[in-house]
DNA sequence: CAAACTCCTGAACAGGTGCTCAAATGATAA
DNA sequence: TTATCATTTGAGCACCTGTTCAGGAGTTTG
């Protein structure tokens, strides 16, 4: 494999706009990638994994029914909860005394998809 | 949004070959997840993130290339390198006395673009 | 009202993480 | 060989993380 395939590339090609562009849209800034490092983090951790399968898996639970999934008290879910909704990770929806979570955003799901996948037939 | 709709499913349907198999499918065990925690958790520091996202841009780069895109000394970098390569997300090969290193497979460089489009157009 | 239930908050602490420094390894050049 | 370059390794340490415990807040039930 060529070492800068990726840069030789205009030694054979004249510019060109859609390819220019193409590639400013592909660099990610030192910030973007500690944005995008404070995600995975959110996702690191066993109890915080647990939980967000779960929810891919059930659509909606409430705080009880997550705490049966892990191995921790009801307070480390509710703490790892907090830091999901947080971070726009997961939803709430209060339904009397329950408190039900989701999976925010159609991100997420295909992330925590994708990721299950990567480790199956990877 | 009916709480219980995946599963309810079972009251107004037939069970299904398929589906029942897909379901399964579906399921991640606690290790499974602990498992895919591991794996973000590697992805989860600024550090690592920046070089990975430096080598999904560039294809492959050397540690002292690699050293460049990040603010720590090389060899924080080397031990960033070394976490990842054990944990099979990079690859490495020598050259001289340079080390290349690259990303394992195309299932981290999906990872790390759909991460992308999240945070942009998430 | 009080009791019961679900969930959240803050404090404290053991354990883990990522950094730098100093030293070592492997490879090329003089 | 000796010197130099690129990278790795191990030690030490400041900082961060996730947990439990104790207590509080909001909601329904008797």
């Amino acid at each position: 494999m060529d070492v800068l395939a990726g840069l030789d590339a205009c030694t054979t090609m004249e510019p060109d706009e859609g390819r220019v562009a193409a590639a400013r849209d592909r660099l990610v800034t030192p910030e973007e990638a500690t944005q995008l490092a404070e995600l995975f983090r959110l996702l690191g951790d066993p109890t915080r994994a647990q939980l967000l399968y779960a929810l891919l898996e059930a659509g909606e639970l409430c705080v009880c029914d997550l705490t049966e999934t892990v191995e921790v008290s009801d307070t480390a879910v509710s703490h790892a909860l907090r830091l999901l909704r947080t971070a726009g990770i997961v939803a709430s929806r209060r339904a009397g005394r329950m408190i039900y979570y989701r999976l925010a955003d159609v991100h997420v799901r295909m992330l925590l998809d994708l990721s299950r996948e990567h480790l199956r037939h990877g």
